[in-house]
DNA sequence: TTCGGTGCAAATTTTTTGCATCTAC
DNA sequence: GTAGATGCAAAAAATTTGCACCGAA
């Protein structure tokens, strides 16, 4: 299943992966999906994103990037390459002055993709 | 209903906010404050951060800032005068090499809140 | 009297859970 | 057998919607 995830390059909402089981595993169930992917979540092998007036969402992908959500078709796309945009040691050190502990963040670009450009 | 939001510092869900509502207008409905959150979202008036496990949050602040969601009490706090921290024409630029329009950008930092640390 | 907004309750949508079962050891 | 994972269906949680009604213009 976390091969499933990862075969993917768009973040699939539960019932599409869910969907896209099905021929694989023609009996998997719904709550089972979701059972997995709470579970890969918990592991930290996998990422759930909430989504804005959509189901959430899962991302395979462990290593630190980031999402653009396209304001046409809702879809999330990867961004790679961002690493440079945020700034996160002067992130924790704004923060701290404010008694924040910052310790990681999660950014979601929001505009076109390339679909809908 | 909008002053009501905007008086408080927090990001209530719309079911916090329905119960604050409640004393001064005694009849009000969950429907209504949801109703009302849409109309006053889609103007463009609020804000709303979808919830990594919990419901919904609304947000009255429209000048731009970010926010942190605290790992321990899964509140979401303001974080003003992050501006410095993330390079958005930046990333404009980077994504633009990707066929991507970045138009805006969201950023949830977290870590513990005031309270939690 | 008309119209937009409202309360209320029912419906929808998304996610979780209980429970009987089934499989691998 | 036993333990853990699964299918299925029902439940729960969050949000939206339909509809009748009410008060201001």
């Amino acid at each position: 299943m976390l091969q499933a995830l990862r075969a993917r390059h768009d973040h699939p909402t539960a019932e599409t992966l869910y969907h896209a089981l099905r021929p694989t595993y023609p009996n998997i169930s719904l709550g089972t999906v979701y059972r997995n992917l709470a579970l890969l979540e918990q592991v930290g092998e996998i990422q759930r994103l909430p989504g804005q007036d959509s189901p959430d969402r899962y991302d395979g992908i462990t290593a630190a990037h980031d999402h653009l959500r396209c304001r046409a078709c809702g879809g999330v796309d990867d961004l790679p390459d961002m690493g440079a945009v945020v700034d996160l040691g002067r992130a924790r050190e704004i923060a701290a002055r404010q008694n924040v502990a910052v310790e990681g963040c999660r950014i979601v670009f929001e505009g076109l993709c390339k679909n809908c450009t």
